[in-house]
DNA sequence: TAGTGGTCTAGACCACTGC
DNA sequence: CAGTGGTCTAGACCACTAC
C-alpha cells in the first residue's frame, strides 16, 4: 500500500480563487493591486479562461476584488467605516463643532465630504414611513427631502426625510435646499420639536440593480438600510428618514442606557 | 426614415435575468416556486445554457433565488425579520415572560425557537474585544461561550460573549453551559453587575467562505455583525458579545434617548 | 494597436434528486 | 432512470483602456 497523496477535490474555479484569496490575506496583493488576467491565470492553472473567470466571480461576490473593464481586475480598497450614531443627533455636538458627525468622520479619513440635498417634494409618504409617523397612507401628505452624502465625490450614503405637512408647514424645511447653520434638527427645534429620543430600524440586504447604479456600489457589497424616526419630549413622532449606505463605507455606532 | 422600434441593447443573459425578476416582482413567481430549468431558458430564449446560467447567477447574487442541485432554482422565501433591539437586556421582559427576545420573535413567526452553548473555554481574547474590555490582549484571559440561535434548526444568529475571568471567577458563567432561569444577564446581576448601558457596533459585509457553511447563508444574502459590549452603572464594561446574524432573517431595532 | 474584461456558443461529463 | 444544477472546454466577437 502507497502513501497516495490527498487529491485536490475542489473544483478548479475554486482552487484558483482559494490560491488568490490566500494571496491576498497574506499581503502578497495589496490593495489596488491587479491580479494576474484571466487569460494569464488560464494558462498558468492549464484551464479554460472561462473556468479562471468563475474563480474571479467567486472573489467578487465576497467583496474582495472589482473588474474594471479593459483595465483589469483589482484588489479592493478598504476604507475604514464611517461611523455613525445618536450623536448625529445631539444638541451638544451640533453647537460646539458646527460640523455633522458624517463631516468629521469623513474628513478624519482624510476625505473630503460633501452633502447636497437634491429635492424637496410633497407627496404621499410610503407605507412603512406612514406607519411610523401615524399618518393615513392615502389621504396624508408628507415634505420630502432627498439628501446625498459624498467623500471625494464618490456617493457613500443617501438619505431620504420625510416630514408631515403639517409640522414642515411654509417653514424652510418644506421650501429650500439649503436649511442654514446647524442641521436639520436645528430648524425642527425652532419649529418647536426638539428631538428627544430615536428609533433606529436596520437592516443588510444586497441593492437592487438600480441602487447598484445609484450609489455605485461594486458587486459584492451590501447596503445597510436603517429607518429612523426622531421623537419629542412628549414622544410624538415628527420625522422619519431612509438611509441606505454602503455597506462597505459604513457602519453604526450606538450607545444607549437600559430602561429597567 | 422610418421608425424602428428601439433595439434591446441589454446582453441576452440581462434580459432573461430582468423578465425573471419581474416575473417574481409581479407574483406569478411566488416564494418556493421553481423557475424553468435552465436548459428549458436556454430553449426558449434561444441561447446558449450558459447564458441562461448567467440569468440566474445574476438573480442569485441579488438574493432573490436559491439554486438546488438536482432540484432546480427556487424563489427565495422571505422570512419577517427577528428584530431585536436593546430589550434583550432589559430586566422587566426578562422577569416578566421568562422568555427571551428571540424566542419571542421566533415563535411569532410559527418557527420553533430553540438557543444552544456549544462551548465554554478559556482564552485570551481578540484584539478588538479586548480595546472594549479594557484589557491587554497579551496578558489577560477572558471566558468565552459560544451560543447558536436557531428556527425550525436553521441556525439563523451565532453570539460569542467574552468575559473578564476576574468577573467570571468560577461560577457558573465559567463552568456550565446552561445558565439556568433568567438569561445572562441576571447572572452578571448575581456577581454585582447589573447591566446599565450597552453599545452595539454594527457593520454589514458578506460572508467568509467558513461562515457560508457554518450559518448555511445562501448565496446573495449578507451577514449583520453586532459587537455588543455591556457596561454596570459604573461604566465599566463587563462583557463583550460579537453576533453574526443571517441578514435575510435578522434586523435591529433600537430605541434610544438623544442625551443632551 | 495590444491587452483587458464582458458576452456568448455548443458542446461535454459529473453529482445530485426524485421517481 | 430521466432531469436537474455544477463544472469545464475551446473557441469567438465585442467594448473598453492605455499607450
Amino acid at each position: 500500500m502507497t502513501e497516495r497523496p490527498e487529491p485536490d477535490k475542489r473544483p478548479a474555479s475554486r482552487r484558483i480563487a482559494d490560491d488568490l484569496r490566500a494571496a491576498i490575506d497574506r499581503g502578497e496583493l495589496r490593495a489596488d493591486a491587479r491580479l494576474p488576467s484571466e487569460r494569464e491565470l488560464s494558462m498558468t492553472y492549464g484551464t479554460a479562461r472561462n473556468t479562471a473567470r468563475e474563480a474571479i466571480s467567486i472573489l467578487q461576490s465576497e467583496g474582495l476584488v472589482v473588474a474594471q473593464h479593459g483595465r483589469g481586475v483589482f484588489v479592493r480598497k478598504r476604507w475604514p467605516l464611517i461611523r455613525l450614531g445618536a450623536s448625529r443627533y445631539s444638541r451638544r455636538l451640533r453647537q460646539e463643532t458646527g460640523l455633522s458627525p458624517f463631516r468629521i468622520e469623513v474628513s478624519r479619513q482624510g476625505r473630503a465630504p460633501r452633502t447636497e440635498c437634491r429635492s424637496v417634494t410633497r407627496e404621499r409618504p410610503p407605507l412603512d414611513v406612514a406607519d411610523r409617523l401615524s399618518l393615513d397612507p392615502a389621504t396624508s401628505e408628507v415634505v420630502r427631502r432627498e439628501n446625498w452624502y459624498y467623500a471625494d465625490e464618490e456617493p457613500v450614503q443617501l438619505g431620504v426625510t420625510y416630514i408631515p405637512v403639517d409640522i414642515a408647514g411654509d417653514s424652510v424645511l418644506a421650501t429650500e435646499k439649503t436649511l442654514g447653520t446647524g442641521s436639520i434638527y436645528a430648524r425642527f427645534e425652532d419649529l418647536g420639536y426638539p428631538i428627544a429620543r430615536i428609533r433606529e430600524e436596520v437592516s443588510a440586504r444586497m441593492p437592487s440593480t438600480d441602487e447598484s447604479a445609484r450609489l455605485a456600489v461594486p458587486p459584492g457589497v451590501p447596503i445597510i438600510e436603517v429607518l429612523h424616526t426622531g421623537y419629542d419630549a412628549e414622544g410624538r413622532p415628527f420625522e422619519v428618514t431612509r438611509f441606505t449606505m454602503r455597506g462597505d463605507l459604513n457602519g453604526l455606532d450606538y450607545e444607549m442606557p437600559i430602561e429597567d
